[in-house]
DNA sequence: ATATGTGAACGGCTTCACAGCC
DNA sequence: GGCTGTGAAGCCGTTCACATAT
């Protein structure tokens, strides 16, 4: 299995074009070429051509890709192909919009639980148990959760990412505006908005 | 003015410093090495003095930069000296959230309105005006909108998307799950929950 | 004829090495 | 001695050109 070798900016758009064969799907489309499949996600096919090639060999020259099959192949390399567990840490306002939010499942993630402070003062609708965060580590390790959300304030962020990496977990989504530092063998991305909205405010003239 | 030729990805740093720089600033230190800020980012000290350079020449060898000095240039350049007014499109889980999240007016934006297909069936304590989807157009151009966040369902992002960018909007923050056609000089950041998640799903062993 | 698969060329960003300045 | 500034080298991802398959 030589995974490691799909370059990082690939994965992100192989996620792209799974999102493309899903609507396909619903369509009851077939097959597609790269370069439908391509401007559908709003890249080049040969780029297309290149990502898919990571994977090995599903298209049939002359004719193009059979959509469910390469739907199978992206999510089973991706690791979405079975439903994985995710904890959201931080129920205010953005954490209790993650939570309410239904894209997640479609894509093969759950969200289990979620952590706070204060679990009680929380005001908000939903079937997913709220915790409080002095229970996180044992919770993470007790459920072996590998994936975790944190949507708490930038000075609180640190912390939560150490006790969850203790106990276990092997991939952070950070929407705290702070740069976390973590072992290597722990992945993180960040979304930062204000830094979005910053990038975007270069960019116009 | 040769701005156009910072790079992307120096762009993004770029915002990164200069957070780094306002806790600085917060605990009252007026120079800062490259060696340390880059530490407190997240990136190796050469990229960081690269990026800055940029930008022209604000160090003292054998000292550092000047905090101050420094965070203003990098202010300057990205645009965010000045406010500049936002508008959101969608008023669901997360436009709520986004409306109530108090990051932005700290680094330059003010969220001047809000967008929705039943403004009137929002529930949403806040001092931002709702207006129906109806209005967007008309609003952006007499505002002169330059930048919108966009965090409606995705079937219906790419009609948004239209109306502002005919009434002279020149940057998105897409949230919707969908790839938005927009011309040449209109800028997108896409910002898409699953593509995270699915992305940090392959780099989990 | 049409579309995929892929080695090679290209381009851009990152890292290195060291010159220049305090 | 310590730290910044920067041309050069190295690396990685994208694009091209075309061989290959139906």
């Amino acid at each position: 299995m030589e995974r490691l070798e799909i370059p990082k900016k690939a994965v992100y758009r192989l996620s792209l074009y799974l999102r493309c064969l899903e609507k396909l799907t619903e369509n009851q489309v077939e097959t597609v070429s790269s370069v439908a499949l391509a401007k559908a996600a709003g890249v080049k096919p040969t780029q297309l051509r290149k990502d898919i090639g990571y994977l090995g060999q599903f298209g049939t020259r002359g004719l193009g890709y059979n959509v469910e099959t390469l739907s199978c192949a992206i999510s089973a390399v991706l690791g979405t192909a079975r439903l994985q567990p995710v904890v959201i840490i931080g129920v205010g306002n953005l954490g209790s919009a993650l939570m309410r939010y239904s894209g997640f499942k479609k894509e093969g993630f759950e969200i289990i639980a979620a952590f706070d402070l204060q679990p009680d003062a929380v005001e908000i609708e939903t079937t997913i148990p709220i915790h409080d965060v002095a229970e996180l580590g044992e919770y993470v390790s007790s459920h072996e959760v590998k994936m975790v959300i944190i949507s708490v304030p930038g000075d609180a962020a640190q912390n939560v990412a150490n006790t969850v990496v203790k106990a276990g977990v092997q991939a952070i989504l950070n929407f705290s505006p702070c740069v976390l530092q973590v072992p290597d063998h722990v992945v993180v991305n960040q979304i930062d908005l204000a830094v979005e909205l910053e990038n975007l405010s270069y960019f116009i003239s």
